[in-house]
DNA sequence: AAGCGAACCTGGCTGC
DNA sequence: TGCAGCCAGGTTCGCT
């Protein structure tokens, strides 16, 4: 589910519950998600206060006062809540409303405002890790992550020289994590879409051989950085998991333009082009041909 | 080196 | 109604 744009959703949800707060009790139901959870993660969350709340790519990273950065990701159905009151084994409202289950509930963290913070990953991709919050920025996962692409790193000249000489095609770089952080399958098809670029051409094709940027440089760095403004604008989008602290939904599924429309007309005025769907390296691209020749 | 498929795990939808 | 099969927002590994 979550791509930048569903990461900032929760992170803006989160935020304000989280940060100031202590955690004074912390209950971890399975040893493990996608990775087993760090040597001692009870402890060493518990009595810690958490400082500020940030997110890089689809990584969420809250900095405790212990000197350690709890580090998370929702791979692909993660989803925190934020709940006061209750007892917490009775399934409430939340879960008849939206689906999830509380045999999905894996780590829950009581607050010193009563408040209780739950994470539920069904497919459990999620991940949780403790690193020192001194120098995380160059231990893994972040070391090798590409360009923040709502930063001000991202633009035509340095999307251009990401992706000069490359014979993969614009679909794959765009996924790699590498190159540019945090776009996922809807938004690279959305991007694209808006850049008008088909996801086949070679990634090397919008520069120069010398890895100057050509108009189409330009076009897509500014059709990320608007998919992604708009998305969160709207809470991101909702398929079946996602979904805010408060466990609504995000409406930009309403404006996917290509993403899961195969068949459909394009939305091109004048054209009269179908979404078309071809799979690339596993996974499912939409497109226009012919706005995306 | 790069690119593809499979793997991780569960649930929801489709079609027979 | 039941069940098999396919698909899914992410990431990583291993084999060409």
């Amino acid at each position: 589910m979550p791509e930048l744009p569903e990461v900032e959703t929760v992170r803006r949800g989160l935020e304000p519950a989280l940060v100031g707060r202590r955690m004074t009790r912390v209950e971890q139901r399975r040893p493990d998600l996608r990775f087993p959870l760090p040597e001692g993660f009870v402890s060493r969350l518990e009595g810690a206060s958490v400082l500020s709340l940030d997110r890089r790519a689809k990584y969420l990273l809250a900095r405790l006062s212990t000197d350690e950065t709890l580090v998370m990701h929702l791979g692909m159905t993660g989803r925190f809540r934020v709940e006061a009151g209750g007892r917490l084994d009775e399934p409430g409202a939340f879960y008849q409303s939206h689906g999830a289950q509380a045999a999905h509930d894996h780590v829950v963290l009581h607050l010193d405002d009563g408040l209780r913070v739950t994470y539920n990953d069904a497919r459990r991709f999620g991940f949780m890790g403790l690193y020192p919050s001194d120098g995380i920025e160059r231990t893994p996962p972040f070391a090798a992550m590409g360009i923040e692409p709502l930063g001000p790193a991202l633009d035509g000249a340095v999307l251009a020289r990401l992706f000069a000489g490359r014979r993969t095609p614009l679909k794959a770089a765009l996924l790699d994590q590498r190159l540019v952080a945090g776009l996922g399958n809807i938004y690279v098809c959305e991007a694209l879409f808006r850049a008008r670029l088909s996801p086949q051409a070679p990634a090397g094709s919008i520069a120069t051989s010398t890895g100057r940027p050509r108009a189409k440089a330009l076009a897509l760095s500014g059709a990320i950085r608007a998919v992604l403004e708009e998305a969160i604008a709207v809470g991101g989008s909702t398929l079946r998991d996602h979904a805010r602290v408060d466990g609504s939904a995000g409406a930009f599924q309403e404006r996917f333009r290509v993403y899961d429309r195969e068949g459909e007309p394009c939305v091109t005025p004048a054209c009269r082009g179908l979404v078309h769907r071809i799979v690339q390296s596993g996974r499912s691209s939409f497109y226009c041909r012919d706005c995306q020749p």
